[in-house]
DNA sequence: GTAGGTGCAAATCGTTTGCAGTACA
DNA sequence: TGTACTGCAAACGATTTGCACCTAC
């Protein structure tokens, strides 16, 4: 379940966040799509009917909802750039080599495989990133 | 198993590429420690008994190493710059957040996974990333 | 009214590229 | 000898910071 524009917007009031036009609009373009964005995609979108919303105001609202956890950040293997995207709760990626796309999934259980690490190592383990990397159905058309 | 010194110059010359004193010093660097090193670490390293490499060729000498698969890019969730290390075949990460220690692990099996995913998403599954991130032994007594 | 938020421009960081000189095979 | 390699400096793209102005509460 993704979290809503809705949710959001009360999570940052509670925490004392003031809630101005520019974090809505950001908050609501997240929200509007199943896509990672990049900061940069993030500006291209708004800048169509917010025109003087600047970059560096989406690059610090994004740095507030990371730490309130209500977005999660991407990583990939190649071509560094972060992407964001709207969606809670701890899940997995599926990524298109290709074309960007990513597919969230959930269900894979490695706790037996993290005692089995922390005993052998005697790591403390906090967090673990899977990710599977490929072409999806429309790039391999192609 | 790790590649040695040798192994990866009598690679670079087999695939025709020169071998340059600044080249076998960048190798000597890798091979010589168990940590994964960015490129700026490998400079510094460098530096004292070789004051005038450049930053540059270290890019351009990892970069064929990472070509020829002599060595791997590790890529951490945060602080994106990517590491890396003198360690072939396929393996995991365990990573430590604090110090940047980071153990390599084989052995865990995820085949299964990827054929479900593969026939659930249409997906064409090429590679996968599995990353665990925690304290390591001595981090954890500070 | 005021603390927090915004937007511009400039700074910064890691990485890449153009180019003239250098050295390995 | 000739081509590949090096190192400098400059270009580059993504992100951050300093600062004066603005606005949600």
């Amino acid at each position: 379940m993704r979290l809503s524009e809705r949710k959001l917007v009360a999570t940052l009031r509670q925490q004392g966040y003031k809630l101005t036009p520019q974090r809505r609009a950001v908050i609501r373009t997240i929200t509007a799509t199943q896509d990672h964005l990049t900061p940069a995609a993030i500006y291209e979108r708004l800048h169509k009917e917010h025109p003087n919303i600047g970059l560096v105001t989406i690059y610090r609202t994004l740095e507030i909802l990371i730490e309130l956890k209500l977005i999660c950040e991407l990583h990939t293997e190649d071509s560094c750039p972060s992407y964001t995207i709207g969606t809670p709760g701890h899940h997995h990626h599926l990524i298109c080599t290709n074309c960007g796309r990513v597919v969230d999934f959930t269900g894979h259980d490695l706790t037996e495989l993290e005692q089995r690490l922390s005993l052998e190592t005697k790591f403390k383990i906090n967090s673990h990133v899977l990710e599977f990397t490929g072409l999806c159905p429309s790039c391999q058309r192609k």
